[in-house]
RNA sequence: GCGCCUUUAGCUCAGUUGGAUAGAGCAACGGCCUUCUAAGCCGUGUGUCAGGAGUUCGAAUCUCUUAAGGCGCACCA
């Protein structure tokens, strides 16, 4: 039952609003005691040539209540309060017949989506900023399918470019074949900044690494095998990390893949007149769209990054007739995405916008100190270590008795990570500090986690208990708040959608946990004597487990029956 | 220099597209486990919504402007 719907068509028949804009006015009142559902009457005053709270008061006494357990007018409001009963049992039937598949839609009607993510740069390693572009994506893409779109996860792996000049000198010069069979990209990463230290004093193997990416990029066979080599040992250890996050890709076409596309890509883009040369590089002019050129091809012949992301994108509307096109990439890429984007717009292609750049901010540290652990960077896995290890000591503290804890553990832990990484606005930079990790209190993954754990446990011991329900006796304040939070679950994953922000999903989770929370805290359940009162609680505890169990999937995180 | 972004409580952040008295978490202090998991719940907040001007019934939200900070501006990605 759509009630701003419903309100918005008995207001119609009112006035000469339309009932797309009537719902765009109704609001939330800020208290739940003054209603559900509130409808501003101050637009209507000059039409109607009336103050707002006359208004509000002819429309109450004249509106048809049908439905809803009464309607009031507060100053220029008219508040409307649903009936509960009725959006009890609605909503809690539909979340238990529902279960897994409860919040879900198929308002995407299969359309094809591609989501770009992760994407990290081959023999560097995967560290803590990585996991934006992975966790932001992986959420985007189980948030989309949820609602009936056919999406593809692509990671674009950068497995091109001049680095990989640097890395075949580097490899020919001083590698370690042992270290390398033990951590690939340990050693891949000390022999890149040996080769960076190095050009310093020798600035001819700069010059030597563009001629040897040059010649990979033309097929020559010794570069061919070593590029093949470093790709397939970083990748093994990627995807130690995806299987530990539990993230899966459709597609590991990475910018390599596009090599053989890049011809054709240039000489359409001369046909249709778009390429000038300038300082030696072919370049599309983007002045008169105040942005700096979009470089096609460097001076010495070779690709870069534009080049390929051009030709991909061209590459995946023909492959994959996309809807939309999403790239999960940092915010300081923006401009990169939109001079990729204007360039299609100008080789002819509608679709340029169908392609969607969603940034992120950086990840940084206020211990500036932890940060340079090693070298520069805080490694992921060193991350996810820390916060699993926090976990699992928590639970020898709270719940020795636990089976399986270090299970348990790993969940709760990576679970703290992606939760952080997931709660803010995706623009914003994310300021860790090690505490925020370590602490598991509050708003976080382990918090939600809990909740749910709470009410799994509750269940367990109703387990046999049968009884009919009777909805009409959740009738406390808290109560109705919970039933309500859980009738709004789709419409939250829809406006995550329209954002591409995940974070409304999570801060909708937090919502959801707390009002179970405090439900939980204050009326019994198990030990209730009225069976069908007993039996409603135990409806909406099983509803809000579903909820949460399912918005967290669309996170990417587990729960955990117990904890 | 030009462009984009940020600025809300001591700290980290929300604020549903312009609505009712600006909200959470952390930290601090006090209370609640002989009843369903205390990783929980309840209570305690004098905020220049960075400053200024404007738009209107109404602004943290829109416009202009000033300041501070961040990011980006041609052969890296």
């Amino acid at each position: 039952m759509d009630y701003k719907k419903v309100i918005a068509e008995r207001i119609k028949e009112m006035t000469n609003l339309e009932t797309e804009t009537i719902e765009k006015l109704i609001e939330q009142p800020p208290q739940p005691d003054m209603g559900d559902y509130a409808f501003p009457c101050f637009q209507l005053a000059k039409t109607m040539r009336k103050a707002p709270n006359i208004i509000a008061q002819e429309l109450k006494t004249t509106i048809n209540s049908n439905g809803f357990e009464k309607i009031e007018n507060v100053g220029g409001y008219l508040n409307f309060f649903v009936g509960k009963a009725t959006l009890n049992e609605v909503t809690i039937k539909k979340a238990l017949e529902e279960k897994d598949k409860f919040g879900y839609s198929d308002i995407g009607n299969g359309k094809n989506v591609i989501v770009e993510f992760s994407s990290p740069n081959i023999a560097k390693p995967f560290h803590v900023g990585h996991l934006c572009s992975t966790a932001i994506g992986n959420s985007l893409y189980k948030i989309l399918s949820s609602q009936g779109y056919n999406c593809i996860g692509i990671n674009h792996l950068g497995d091109w470019g001049t680095q990989f000049g640097k890395l075949i000198v580097a490899i020919e010069k001083w590698v370690d074949e042992e270290a390398l069979e033990r951590d690939a990209i340990k050693e891949l990463l000390r022999i890149y900044v040996k080769f960076h230290d190095e050009a310093e004093k020798d600035p001819t193997l700069e010059e030597c690494a563009r001629q040897r990416f040059k010649m990979l990029e033309d097929g020559c066979e010794k570069e061919r095998i070593l590029w093949q080599k470093i790709k397939d040992l970083s990748l093994k250890e990627f995807n130690k990390l995806y299987e530990r996050l539990n993230v899966k890709f459709d597609s590991y076409a990475g910018e390599s893949f596009y090599n053989d596309k890049i011809d054709s890509l240039v000489e359409e883009l001369k046909q249709k007149n778009l390429l000038t040369e300038s300082k030696g590089a072919l370049v599309v002019d983007l002045s008169d769209f105040n942005m700096p050129p979009c470089i096609v091809m460097k001076s010495d012949g070779a690709t870069i990054y534009a080049t390929r992301d051009l030709a991909a994108a061209i590459y995946r509307h023909n492959t994959y007739n996309f809807h939309k096109n999403i790239y999960v990439v940092g915010t300081p890429q923006a401009l990169h995405f939109k001079q990729v984007f204007k360039t299609l717009e100008l080789m002819g292609y509608q679709w340029a916008d169908d392609c969607v750049h969603v940034g992120f901010g950086l990840v940084k540290f206020e211990d500036k100190k932890l940060s340079t652990r090693k070298g520069d960077v805080v490694f992921l896995d060193e991350l996810l270590d820390e916060a699993v290890s926090r976990s699992l000591k928590l639970i020898e503290e709270k719940n020795p008795n636990l089976e399986n804890k270090e299970l348990v553990a790993e969940k709760i832990g990576i679970g703290a990570v992606l939760f952080t990484y997931l709660k803010n606005n995706r623009e914003r930079d994310i300021i860790f500090s090690w505490d925020d990790i370590i602490n598991f209190d509050g708003e976080t993954g382990p918090y939600v986690q809990y909740s749910y754990a709470r009410g799994r446990s509750i269940l367990r011991k109703a387990e046999g208990f049968n009884s009919k329900a009777d909805y009409s006796k959740l009738k406390s304040k808290d109560e109705f708040e919970l039933v309500k939070l859980i009738s709004q679950f789709n419409e939250n994953i829809l406006f995550a959608i329209e954002k591409y922000e995940p974070s409304i999903v999570t801060r909708y989770i937090v919502d959801v946990a707390k009002a179970f929370n405090k439900f939980y805290n204050q009326y019994p359940i198990m030990s209730c004597d009225d069976d069908t009162l007993k039996a409603a609680r135990l409806n909406l505890v099983e509803a809000t487990t579903v909820t949460i169990k399912n918005a967290l999937s669309l996170l990417g995180i587990e729960v955990v029956e117990k904890m």
